[in-house]
DNA sequence: GTATTAATGGGAGACGCAGC
DNA sequence: GCTGCGTCTCCCATTAATAC
C-alpha cells in the first residue's frame, strides 16, 4: 500500500480505537494543522495528538518523530515540538496502540516489543507506552516552552557580564546584542538539554532568516553557549565528555562557551548568511553602495543604492527545478526588490518585488519550446538588472 | 489546461555512538 | 566485535496551490 493511503488508514483505525474506548475525539478542519486529532481527557484537558504508523522491524515498533518535506535545499525535517503533545503510534502488525510524549521522541523512536539479545539502558520498552495503561496521560509530561523565562534572564546576565548590551525586538526570542566594539548582531535564545554526553538542540533552521547567532542555555550547568546560525543544520550536538574516537566533525561544548567565544569573529556589518555575503560582494563589485541590515524585525537584508535613493532588498535562496529558478517569498510587504542567489552557479539575480504576485520563475536552461511568458534568467542577472 | 512547487505522509539503508 | 538506538539522507506518492 502506498504511504499516504497507509497513513490515512492508520489515522482512521486510531480514531476508531479512541471512540471504542469512549474517548471524545475531534479532528481539525482541513489538513493544515500539524496534529491529526484532538482528544479530551476525563479531566477536560484537550491534547493535540499526532498519529503515526509503527513499522514492525527487528522486534521493535519504529516510527518517525519529524515531518519531512522537500524544498530547493533538499529534504527538510521538522520536529513537531510544541505543535503536538503526544504521538499515538499504531502497529498494524501487532494491532496495538501506543502513546508516547512528544518530549521523549527525537527524529525517530523504536519501541522494543520482543526481548533484546542483550540488555541496553537505551532500550525503550514498548509495554511502558501501551495506550490502555497510560491513558489519561500526565499532562505535566508536555514539553516546557523554550527558552523559558529563567533562560532569558540567565542569558541576559551572561551578556551583561561581558559588557554586551541586549535589546529586545518584536520577536519574543530574538534579541539585538551590541558587542563592546559597537557591532550589532541578532541573537535568538534557546535551550539545550544533555543526552548521552551531548548537548542537543533542535529546529535551529526555522530562525535562520532572522538570526546571526544562537545563545543556548544549559540549565543543568547554568552555562550559555554561542553558536553561529549557519554552523549547524536543523539540530545541534555538542560533546560534553571525551569520546573514545574523535570524528572530524566532533564539536565540544567547551569551545562554544559564551565567555570563550565572545565577541564572535566576523567582519563588522557582514552577515554570516552565505547568500547575503554573495549579494553584498556582487553589489560592491558593481560599485553599488550597499549596507547590511542587522534587524530581525524588518523583512529585508540589505539597503542597496539606486538613482533615486535606496532599495530595501531581501536576499533569498532560489530553488532550481527543470531548468527554472523559482522564488516564492512568504510576504512581499516592506521589500522593494529580491536578490535570488543561485548557489550552484554562484549567480545573483535581481527581481523587482512589483514584477510578480506570489512567485516567479527564471529560466536558467533553454526551454523545450519557446514561450513569450518565459522569464529568461540572464535578463535578471544582478549585473544587468540593477537597479530594478 | 499545463507545469511546477511545497506540503503532507511512509519506507529504507547507512552510519555513529554507546553499552555489553 | 556485536547489538541496538538514534540520526541522517535518500526515495516515493499524493494533494493543493499557484504561475503562466
Amino acid at each position: 500500500m502506498e504511504s499516504h493511503r497507509k497513513g490515512e488508514l492508520t489515522e482512521a483505525v486510531v480514531v476508531a480505537e479512541l471512540k471504542r474506548r469512549g474517548i471524545p475525539v475531534s479532528r481539525p478542519f482541513g489538513d493544515n494543522e500539524r496534529y491529526d486529532v484532538v482528544a479530551e481527557t476525563p479531566g477536560g484537558a484537550l491534547l493535540k495528538l499526532q498519529v503515526k504508523t509503527g513499522r514492525f522491524e527487528r522486534g521493535t515498533v519504529v516510527f518517525d518523530g519529524v515531518s519531512t518535506h522537500t524544498n530547493s535545499q533538499g529534504n527538510v525535517y521538522k520536529p513537531y515540538e510544541d505543535d503536538v503533545d503526544y504521538f499515538l503510534v499504531y502497529s498494524d502488525d501487532l494491532e496495538t496502540l501506543y502513546i508516547v510524549p512528544e518530549s521523549r521522541v527525537g527524529s525517530s523512536m523504536a519501541l522494543r516489543v520482543e526481548a533484546p539479545k542483550q540488555t541496553d539502558p537505551k532500550i525503550n520498552d514498548a509495554s511502558a507506552y501501551l495506550f490502555d495503561e497510560n491513558w489519561p496521560p500526565d499532562t505535566d509530561e508536555r514539553v516546557q516552552p523554550v527558552p523559558g523565562n529563567g533562560a532569558v534572564q540567565a542569558v541576559t546576565e551572561a551578556f551583561d557580564a561581558l559588557g554586551a548590551s541586549v535589546y529586545r525586538t518584536e520577536s519574543d526570542d530574538v534579541y539585538i546584542v551590541e558587542t563592546g566594539e559597537g557591532r550589532l548582531i541578532r541573537v535568538r535564545l534557546g535551550r539545550v538539554s544533555e543526552q548521552g554526553g551531548r548537548l542537543r538542540a533542535g529546529d535551529l533552521q526555522s530562525g535562520l532568516r532572522t538570526t546571526d547567532y544562537y545563545a543556548l542555555y544549559d540549565p543543568s550547568r547554568e552555562q550559555t553557549y554561542l553558536v553561529a546560525a549557519d554552523e549547524f543544520g536543523a539540530s545541534l550536538s555538542l560533546r560534553t565528555d571525551e569520546p573514545e574516537q574523535i570524528q572530524h566533525d566532533t564539536r565540544f561544548a567547551e569551545d562554544y562557551r559564551l565567555e570563550a567565544v565572545w565577541p564572535p569573529d566576523g567582519v563588522p556589518n557582514a552577515s554570516p548568511r552565505p547568500a547575503v555575503g554573495a549579494a553584498v560582494a556582487r553589489f560592491e563589485s558593481l560599485g553599488v553602495p550597499v549596507g547590511v541590515v542587522h534587524d530581525g524585525s524588518v523583512p529585508y537584508d540589505l539597503l542597496a543604492a539606486a538613482e533615486d535613493g535606496f532599495r530595501r532588498v531581501a536576499v533569498v535562496p532560489g530553488w532550481c527545478s527543470r531548468g527554472c529558478l523559482r522564488l516564492k517569498p512568504e510576504s512581499k510587504a516592506g521589500v522593494d526588490a529580491y536578490v535570488v542567489y543561485h548557489r550552484d552557479s554562484d549567480t545573483c539575480y535581481a527581481v523587482d518585488a512589483d514584477r510578480f504576485a506570489r512567485s516567479i520563475s527564471l529560466r536558467v536552461e533553454p526551454p523545450a519550446k519557446p514561450d513569450p511568458r518565459i522569464n529568461e534568467a540572464s535578463e535578471f542577472e544582478l549585473e544587468r538588472n540593477w537597479p530594478v
